[in-house]
DNA sequence: TGCAGTGTTGCTTC
DNA sequence: CGAAGCAACACTGC
């Protein structure tokens, strides 16, 4: 489950692997992902030959700044993770050059990949192979010219980036004060604030000891502050510790990230709370399990 | 065995 | 019109 820490983990990996680098080739075994590009083959012609200027986070999306002003967006949605690795080809397939992130049964789930700077139609020898490993096939893969990426819906209406220093307590209440509802459901919202989903939101409110049916309208000057505080130090942490890995989610190398350990109530039904308060429960807001607890966190 | 649960987003329905 | 429900898909656990 890619949430912004997780994203931006991928992003940072991705930067020190494939900046800079070609895309010779793609491959993928389901076509359905490049329906919106016109289909694979029109994708294919829009990003061979693109080089990898730079790689940036928008919200829960991956930006590829690429050669001739082409702009390509990843969202890897629920199960997506990109992997990189050295690669070689062995008939007509492409196999692990020494041990890495294939061998590990979790990611052996790829259904898009990238030939970067030397693949099976370049030179023999050193190649990085990019692949988004998706095991539900949800990932969202387009690639625009930079003129219309500004306008795609997509895109268009994502709220602020909570880690941006340019992101003020003014702002996030501001937003948060024309939405009625469950605290938890605005959190979670791209338009009002980017990258926040279930784990964080969890661990968020249990943080700034606010109850996640809380409604945004009941909440006092105080409340909203402690929120907007809780957002920024806990995304910081995730960040830190490379992200969360209760399900699918691999950084690009196929590795764990560490806040699976850290986490504070986000899938820890029936335990003790963190601060040895209560026992943590687990309720449904929108169709969705949120996990808190009883005793820290008041309504 | 079958079905609920998993969570992101966008579309459909009320 | 906004909110709720469901579909997209595949695997796990009870």
């Amino acid at each position: 489950m890619p949430e912004l820490p997780e994203v931006q983990t991928i992003v940072n990996d991705l930067n020190k692997k494939v900046k800079g680098l070609q895309i010779l080739d793609a491959w993928t075994d389901w076509p359905k992902y490049f329906r919106r590009s016109g289909g694979f083959e029109a994708f294919l012609k829009a990003v061979k030959g693109r080089k990898i200027f730079k790689v940036w986070r928008l919200g829960k999306n991956i930006i590829f700044d690429l050669s001739a002003g082409k702009k390509m967006l990843i969202h890897q949605k629920m199960t997506g993770h990109m992997l990189v690795g050295d690669w070689k080809m062995k008939g007509k397939t492409w196999v692990p050059k020494e041990r890495g992130p294939l061998n590990d049964r979790i990611n052996g789930y790829i259904h898009v990949m990238f030939w970067l700077s030397g693949g099976p139609s370049g030179k023999v020898g050193a190649s990085k192979m990019m692949g988004l490993s998706d095991l539900r096939k949800f990932a969202k893969i387009l690639v625009a010219d930079e003129r219309s990426f500004q306008n795609l819906e997509d895109i268009k209406y994502i709220g602020p980036d909570p880690l941006e220093s340019s992101f003020k307590f003014s702002e996030f209440k501001s937003l948060i004060g024309k939405k009625r509802g469950p605290i938890k459901k605005i959190l979670m919202d791209q338009n009002v604030v980017s990258g926040i989903g279930n784990i964080y939101a969890d661990d968020i409110l249990f943080t700034a000891r606010i109850h996640p049916l809380k409604k945004v309208e009941k909440l006092n000057d105080k409340e909203s502050k402690a929120i907007f505080e809780a957002v920024k130090k806990i995304l910081k942490k995730a960040v830190k510790l490379r992200g969360t890995s209760t399900s699918d989610y691999r950084d690009t190398a196929g590795r764990m990230g560490k806040y699976t350990e850290a986490r504070l109530v986000y899938q820890r039904e029936g335990e003790k709370c963190p601060r040895k308060n209560g026992v943590i429960k687990r309720i449904k807001i929108g169709g969705r399990s949120a996990h808190f607890c009883p005793a820290c966190q008041k309504l």
